[in-house]
DNA sequence: TCCATGATTCGTTGTTTAACGAAGTGTCAT
DNA sequence: ATGACACTTCGTTAAACAACGAATCATGGA
């Protein structure tokens, strides 16, 4: 009986975590899974930078977001999918709306786009999620390096590209590396940069005039589509 | 966008209410499914009389509670079922406690018993719900009471109960009547009466001495089921 | 009818907390 | 190094609101 009590009031703080309208403003405005930083996050809200300072700090005590420190900026995002529901959860009987106005997951698509040595914008996002979720990849390694698992290993030498060459080195051989545009995470480390390498020289994308941006050709969509499962997305 | 905001809007008051710790006892107090009075939630919230009744006023406006009036009790119960399902999404990114060990349907059911002329108690709700589940009554009539479904009529006639006998007088065909003790709904108006009264004459339940309590026999446990399809309960 | 009891409304008090600006910390650029 | 920028921490103020007791309304029973 003592235990529920502390999970009633727990379960209280983090209904009133929601409840005030600035952290709410905040929250739904998160609903689309891309992380954003403080400062724009105060703009969202409506206040001060030093209030949603206070209401992030808040939010994170009650686990409802999460943060990724990047250079001078702070990232947040939603802890997990769960907030993501409760939020919905809420909306719904908060309208006689049907949760599906929520704006949840359906998201403008962007072009792919090189960071650094590796690929980033959509394209580089969906890899990401994609190895993670064919399990060539996992979050068991140190910090935000990602561990190559030895399906992985197979599969990626099929493709063409040898782990073992990446390994032993001061980089990392995979890790997240957070997209300033997407606001997710991409696959950044050696393994990114051999992948993109790879790209190039089979060319399935082709670099664009200002040097940032890729173009995927349909050889690369095609190989794309065999060699990840990811579907032509633009 | 407009709208979006006053979703949200609705959505953070819905969530500061559950938010105070006194209101929050009292929803998840109700997640077992039965009403209580005013009185009776303010001692499960720890406050006064005068402070739980604005407290549920509040809950009222918020569309988490429902509130029935029977005589000078106010019966307040959760709004729906998708309040419940908040309060154990709450719970259950409250704890890394399963949603499971939250206290909802699962419930101590109570023995039969007679409320002036018709069956009160567990039997009492466990039929109200049953008939309206099997839809041989249904909510359309006025206020509190049901309408009877021709294949309510039917099937009725079947047992031994004719509705036509029963209409055209002042009192009510049926209609829901708020059990003391489980605090929900069972079936009274005259077809509660004559269910009771075939109960009787059949031999299915015996009059306890103290003459409210009722003792369901073998056979009535055997009826029930054939008759409603209500599972033997203790 | 009158009284007892459940429940709400009202007015007051005290606590909580959201808001801001100013000052402090850390990171990138020149 | 030094300034620019992103972000946080601190101290203060003002508004929101939960709590209570007293008064009021409503219902059921004597």
């Amino acid at each position: 009986m003592d235990v529920m009590d502390s999970i009633d009031r727990t379960a209280s703080k983090i209904a009133a975590a929601i409840g005030e309208p600035a952290r709410a403003r905040i929250l739904y405005c998160l609903m689309d899974d891309r992380a954003r930083t403080s400062t724009e996050l105060s703009a969202v809200a409506e206040v001060g930078t030093s209030t949603a300072s206070a209401h992030l700090h808040l939010l994170l005590k009650a686990r409802l977001l999460k943060v990724v420190a990047q250079g001078r900026h702070r990232y947040y995002s939603l802890a997990g999918p769960e907030v993501g529901r409760i939020l919905e959860g809420l909306s719904a009987i908060a309208g006689t709306m049907s949760p599906k106005f929520i704006p949840s997951t359906p998201n403008r698509l962007r072009a792919a786009r090189s960071c650094y040595d590796h690929i980033a914008g959509s394209l580089g996002v969906t890899l990401h999620d994609r190895l993670l979720k064919l399990e060539w990849i996992s979050k068991n390694g140190e910090g935000a390096a990602y561990a190559i698992s030895p399906k992985g290993r197979a599969k990626l030498k099929e493709i063409g590209i040898e782990i073992v060459d990446l390994e032993g080195r001061r980089r990392h051989v995979a890790c997240g590396c957070l997209d300033w545009s997407e606001r997710r995470s991409h696959i950044g480390g050696s393994l990114g940069a051999a992948i993109l390498s790879l790209a190039f020289r089979r060319k399935w994308l082709l670099r664009d005039l200002d040097g940032r941006g890729l173009t995927q050709t349909s050889l690369g969509r095609q190989e794309f589509r065999r060699c990840f499962g990811i579907e032509p997305s633009n």
